[in-house]
DNA sequence: TTGAAAGCGCTAACAG
DNA sequence: CTGTTAGCGCTTTCAA
């Protein structure tokens, strides 16, 4: 049986480059060399390939031409979930990978496995899994772990851990908690809750600290009752702000540590009848596209977002670039204090 | 020369399932069994090769596998760009896909090539080019051109066409200009313009539509010079605009085709010294994030994306189950006009 | 100028 | 229970 049999039959999926080599009547390879626009094939095959490729409406593989390449001129973005914080991200790394020459794929790796291994080094097997030969670099959103060794080139956005990989980007989370939580103290609060963050991500542990910091400065003891975890997201965050507001001598102010956690807060003190910011101030971070939207419109310490993406961005390609990579780089970008409408002078 | 000599060195980029089965001291296949959970492997070998694994922080390729197998468990979402629209329907996607055992995937393919035809059929070759394996399935968002043939089960959202391929979601776009416009009229507005959306999309030539259709209903005649061409991205926005204040007898409002569209012309007007809504109402489409937060929030008509995309995502998980392709689905959700900041009163 | 053959990393028959 | 082999679609030497 020879390799292939003459096949006449249409073409069911997609067309492959065997199909057009048969009906251009030529070698594979030929194909291979034409659509590749390598030297050393004559112009009139050429123009006959052409000619059935397009009638074909082959496309070359980027699975199959990646595996044997070294390159895809694809880079990826890793991260967790689709949520607003990574979208608005990802918003500002196409914007700045226009004209690049890369395109740009973003993945999310699936949560499956163990409930509380969920989260656990989600970024490893991603990168693992597309780094091999999908993508020829990398930005990870948030990711939970160090990752030593990564097979393509890659930056980190708001990392677990300092100055974890070879080059990351954050936002100052300390400073940020800093004016959040003067901001509610300026506003004549002393009972003042924080909704924390992931508690294994090095923000949240920086927006603690801040919060604590800030209540130090004007002579306030925190009360532990006063903190509880949020995990960064609207669902876990519910229990939060549940236990906050069902407190004895609850708190009149509230900085959770990231708009969504904040929202969430705001609509459990709804479900209590507390109104915001008459009843109770809620101060967030991030601010997520929709923030400003929100009723009422979100106080939040403001992440350059785009920015942060168009940064992470700039440091990849230059790693893309230079063959030798450049020093660990570590950015971090300013946040900042709007002021909306879900804070008020204590009633 | 043997197909592999022993490699003693450490490995470099990311390991791979050679270098496992080398570590392990077993055959690549057995490797393979492991990893996938087959049967026929003992428990010993089992557990020996599992510790290299983890040792090693080995990942299957999803590249490798994919080619190989006939799937890989993603579906993709194809864009032609990570625009604010396209990205709230991403989260939609995102969210109806969680527990569906499908990891998701959002690829932007680059818009290079001839400038005229940057945009013509993007969504066939990003198909062509991931389709053969990398994607068991994929949503197109806003394709230009009937993809008739696919190698993989699509729906496309905001199709050119409304019936183009087997199934298709868009919002009702008719009926949508007809509520901005009418809007507008009751308003007390005669002179209205209208900055066109991509000419080449059916959704366009229905807002286009709308447009007319009320100003019919209202005895108020089209003047052409009233309609220009925004092609729904805020840089040909501005020319549209820009011609259209700087008219003689200049609109007292706008509808433009889309929110980026709408909000570039406020921009244009606010250059010109115009203010809105006081010397201009300007009313947009799709509502995506931000529309609330502009300055003046923006009057615009609401497009359930996230919803759009959740029903994007059940259609495509029952074409994916089904292996015999349910009957071409066309599901037109309804538009809802919101009315912010950006409209007033006829001065 | 063209084609045969090897091989990217992996899985799946099939032998042993 | 384990390993050998073929091959997914493509690119790339290397011969012819």
């Amino acid at each position: 049986m020879t390799t292939s049999e003459t096949r006449t039959a249409p073409i069911v999926g997609r067309a492959t480059i065997h199909d057009v080599a048969l009906a251009a009547g030529v070698s594979v390879s030929t194909v291979s060399k034409v659509v590749n626009g390598r030297y050393g094939v004559s112009a009139k095959t050429s123009a006959r390939v052409l000619g059935v490729v397009s009638e074909l409406g082959y496309e070359t593989s980027l699975i199959a031409s990646s595996l044997r390449r070294g390159r895809t001129n694809v880079v990826g973005v890793l991260v967790a979930e689709f949520e607003p914080f990574a979208l608005a991200l990802l918003q500002g790394i196409s914007e700045a990978l226009q004209d690049s020459g890369y395109d740009l794929l973003a993945y999310a790796g699936s949560l499956s496995g163990t409930d509380d291994a969920r989260h656990e080094g989600w970024e490893r097997r991603s990168l693992s899994r597309l780094g091999g030969t999908l993508i020829d670099g990398a930005v990870i959103v948030t990711p939970t772990v160090d990752s030593a060794t990564a097979s393509v080139p890659v930056v980190a956005i708001d990392p677990h851990t300092g100055a974890s990989g070879p080059a990351a980007i954050d936002v100052d989370s300390l400073d940020g908690a800093l004016q959040a939580t003067r901001h509610l103290i300026e506003l004549g609060h002393r009972r003042i809750g924080h909704v924390r963050g992931r508690t294994d991500l090095e923000s949240a542990r920086l927006r603690e600290e801040g919060y604590r910091r800030a209540l130090g400065e004007a002579g306030i003891v925190v009360d532990p009752a006063l903190v509880r975890d949020g995990g960064y997201r609207a669902a876990e965050a519910t229990d939060a702000a549940g236990s906050l507001l069902d407190l004895e001598d609850r708190p009149t102010a509230i900085f959770a540590a990231n708009d969504l956690s904040a929202i969430r807060t705001i609509e459990v003190a709804a479900g209590r009848g507390l109104r915001v910011p008459h009843d109770l101030s809620v101060v967030g971070f991030d601010d997520i596209p929709g923030a400003a939207s929100h009723e009422p419109p979100l106080t939040t310490i403001r992440q350059p977002l785009h920015e942060m993406g168009a940064t992470a961005v700039r440091l990849l390609l230059r790693k893309l670039d230079d063959e030798d990579d450049a020093p660990a780089e570590h950015v971090r970008l300013p946040a900042s204090l709007v002021v909306r409408g879900s804070t008020a002078r204590r009633g």
